[in-house]
DNA sequence: ATTAATCCTTATCATTTTAATTAGGATTAA
DNA sequence: TTAATCCTAATTAAAATGATAAGGATTAAT
């Protein structure tokens, strides 16, 4: 299937939950996983994963937690997806047309440019929400 | 990981080969196999699902074969796609936000806008190469 | 120094999907 | 009647998904 999966969503609402955090004090695990209803043990490996892609700092011991690791301007929504779920809608073998291979590589770049927005552009959608009302 | 599948490929490729096809005689089987360098038996379950779905049709017996279900113009890429691989991009669980929920809606909307040009459409991307060149 | 809280890592597991392969059945032109 | 072709179902190997479990490493607080 070329769906989204919950690895994907998962790590997505993670980092949005941290990128309306507190930028004082860690958020832990467990608030995240409690947030956005996300196995405990299973965050923690998605947020592995994110910290050893730099997208987010971690503070060990007690009261550790996590922190955005750059600034929600500078984080986009592609590159949280890329690092838990690989290259969104790349194609993993040739194809045999030249025009296929140009429609899947064009088509490529497009699904990239949809998902190439920052974190701190979420909240646009809660625009809508209200205008919509 | 969120990519296409072989399964979308191979069935892609298949596609655009009946559409290049004769109107009059069948193309069989091996000829596609052949040309798109997809194992004989397991393009035998893809066009098997697109014939359940009326994207082609199929002739029995001797000289028998396939031809596309409708003509070119009349069918889109993200219709072979969603046949083979399922609905592109879609989330498979409800968000934790409404926020992302509708971030999640909206991005479905658009990959499958992305994805809607016709297989009559697919040769432009030929003349992209000549123009580059 | 001890303890409790927290991050961190690895191993294991069940389920599903992918990508076939195999084997044979059904249909039809010649 | 036969050979060609589509059609279907069963089986399989490998990988990904979505966890669960167990314990190690680090640190604040006592």
């Amino acid at each position: 299937m070329a769906g989204i999966s919950t690895k994907g969503l998962y790590g997505l609402a993670a980092m949005y939950e941290l990128s309306h955090a507190s930028t004082r004090s860690p958020m832990q695990i467990k608030e995240i996983s409690a947030n956005g209803d996300i196995p405990h043990n299973y965050l923690e490996q998605l947020l592995s994963s994110l910290r050893k892609a730099g997208l987010v700092k971690s503070v060990r011991g007690a009261h550790g937690g996590y922190f955005l690791g750059r600034s929600p301007e500078d984080i986009t929504v592609l590159e949280v997806l890329e690092v838990l779920e690989g290259s969104l809608c790349k194609m993993q073998s040739k194809s045999s047309s030249p025009v296929l291979e140009m429609f899947w590589h064009d088509t490529h770049t497009k699904v990239q440019t949809l998902f190439a927005l920052k974190l701190s552009d979420l909240d646009r959608y809660y625009q809508q929400i209200t205008f919509e009302i």
